[in-house]
DNA sequence: AAAAAGTTCAAACGAGTGTTTGAAACAAGC
DNA sequence: GCTTGTTTCAAACACTCGTTTGAACTTTTT
C-alpha cells in the first residue's frame, strides 16, 4: 500500500514544549480516515476513530485489527500494545463516549428533579433527559457522534457474553435512575409494569439508532430524513411517551385481543 | 471429540428396504444436538436445527461450519454440499420459518379484514395480526421457536449487508399490507407519521423478541417471567396500541420537550 | 445385476485471524 | 553524552476459517 510515504520527518524544529495544535491535526481532520499516516503522536485516538467507524460497519467478528490500523494509519502491533486485545479496544470505543453520555443523562434528570422541586416529573420530561444527551452526541463530533450511536443501537442486538456483560455494567446505574423517576411519573402503574415499559423504551430507542437501513427503505421513509436524528427522535419522543401512559391491559383485553374469532 | 464412535456398522443386515425408523433416530432425539451421529438420512434438518440454535447463540461471524456440522452429528462437507455456503445456509435457516410466519400474518390480516366488512381495523387487532402468527411459532416447535424468534430479532440489528438485503426482501410484502391497514386504521395520522410509527412497532417487536438478557436483569424483570413469550407480548402490545394513536407532537411541543430550560 | 445418481467421508488448500517478538527509532532525564 | 523508558515497526507464530477434492459408500434407476 501507499502507506509509509514520509514516515518521520526530523522534527528537532517543532520541539517547542507546548505547542499549538501543529498542522499535522488539521490535515488529519482534512482527509479521510482511510489515508496518510499523519503521525500526530495520538495513535491511540486514530485506532478509535478508525475501530468505531469499521465496528459499526461490519460488526465486532468480521472487523479485523488489520482493517482498523490500516485505515488509521498505524501498525498493526499498536493496537494490542496500547489497548491489550481486540476485546478491549472495543470496550474502549464505547467507554470514551458512552460513560459521558450516561453520566450527561442522570445529570439532566437531577436538574430537572431539582427545578421541580419534589414534585414527580413527566413522562415527557424524563424522556427527554434520556434523549437530549443522545442528540448532543449525534450533534457534537458531527461524523463520530453518529456513527456511535448507531455502533450503540447494534451493539445491545449482539449476542457476545463480554459485549452483553460489558453494556449491562455500563447501563447499570443510569436505568436504576430513571426507572426511579419513571416510578414516580406514573405512580398508578405497578412497579414491574413500569420496568418492562421502561425496557421497551430503550429498546425502541436502541433499535432507532441502530438505523436499520435497509427496512427504512421499505417503510416509505423519506431518504432524507432518514439520517436526521433530531427529527427521528422527536417523532419517537411523543410516541413512547403515549406507550408509557398507557392503561394496563386486562385480563378481558388480552382475551379478547388475542382470540382469533370476531 | 467422541464424534465417531461407531462410524458405520456393516449394515448389510439392515438394508431391509423401507425400515421402519432405526433406532439411531430414538437416540438422537433423547441426546441434545451436541451428539452422536445417528445419519438418518435427514442431514439437511440435523444442520439446520444445529444452525438456527448456534447462530441465534454466537451471531453469523461467530459461529463456524464446524461447530454447526460438529454439533448436528454430520460431516462437515455436508454443510456445503447441501447448501452451497455458509450465507446460504444462514438464509435456508430464516426462511424455513419466516416465511410461513409472515404468510400467515397477511392472511390472519385479510380474514381480519374480511369479517371487518369494509370497516377499518383497530389498531389492536391489526398489531394482534402481527403477534399472533409470532406466538404460534414460539409455541409449536418447543425450543426451536424460540430459538428462531430470537435469532430473528438479532439479525435485525446486523449489519451484514447480505443478511439486511435478505430480511428486506422477506419483509417487504408483509410491511406493505400492515402500512395501508394502519393507514385506513389511523385516518387523521399523516402517512408519513404512519411508516415511522410502524418501523418503531416493527422495532420494538424484534428488539423484544431478540431477549437482551443482560439488560433485563437491569430492568429487574422477574427471571420466571423472561422467557414466557406470550406474557411478554401481552404486555408489549397496549404500550405500543397507545404510541400508533399518540398525537402528532406539533412544533410547539417538541421545542418544549427538548428545551434545556425548565 | 449393472449402471447412474446421490450422498458421505477424511484430508487438504489457501487465505485470513489475533497476538507475540525482538530489533529499531524515538523522547525525556540526568 | 549516555542512559532510561516509551513507542513503532516488519516479521513471524500458531490457529481457525470456508471451501474443494476425489475416493468410498448408499440408493435409485435401468
Amino acid at each position: 500500500m501507499s502507506q509509509p510515504v514520509v514516515r518521520r520527518l526530523p522534527v528537532e524544529v517543532v520541539s517547542s514544549s507546548t505547542g499549538a495544535i501543529p498542522a499535522t491535526i488539521a490535515i488529519s481532520v482534512v482527509g479521510k480516515l482511510t489515508d496518510k499516516p499523519a503521525d500526530a503522536g495520538d495513535t491511540k485516538r486514530r485506532i478509535l476513530d478508525a475501530a468505531e467507524e469499521l465496528f459499526m460497519e461490519h460488526g465486532f467478528e468480521a472487523t479485523s485489527l488489520r482493517l482498523i490500523t490500516t485505515a488509521a494509519g498505524v501498525n498493526l502491533a499498536a493496537a494490542n500494545y496500547h489497548f491489550g486485545s481486540k476485546e478491549e479496544l472495543f470496550q474502549a470505543v464505547f467507554t470514551r463516549r458512552l460513560d459521558p453520555m450516561n453520566n450527561d443523562r442522570m445529570a439532566l434528570l437531577a436538574a430537572y428533579e431539582a427545578a421541580a422541586g419534589g414534585e414527580p416529573l413527566t413522562c415527557e420530561r424524563i424522556i427527554s433527559a434520556m434523549f437530549i444527551p443522545a442528540l448532543k452526541l449525534a450533534r457534537d463530533h458531527e461524523q463520530g457522534g453518529k456513527n456511535f450511536l448507531r455502533l450503540l443501537g447494534r451493539a445491545y442486538a449482539d449476542p457476545a457474553p463480554f459485549i452483553r456483560e460489558f453494556l449491562s455494567r455500563q447501563y447499570a446505574e443510569m436505568i436504576g435512575r430513571f426507572r426511579a423517576a419513571f416510578g414516580e411519573a406514573l405512580p398508578r402503574l405497578p412497579r414491574e409494569e413500569v420496568s418492562w415499559r421502561l425496557h421497551f423504551v430503550m429498546g425502541a430507542l436502541s433499535y432507532t439508532l441502530a438505523g436499520s437501513d435497509g427496512l427504512k427503505l421499505i417503510s416509505q421513509i423519506q431518504p432524507e430524513d432518514v439520517d436526521n436524528d433530531e427529527l427521528l427522535l422527536k417523532r419517537l419522543a411523543p410516541f413512547l411517551a403515549a406507550g408509557l401512559r398507557a392503561p394496563v391491559g386486562t385480563a378481558q383485553d388480552q382475551q379478547q385481543w388475542f382470540s382469533e374469532s370476531d
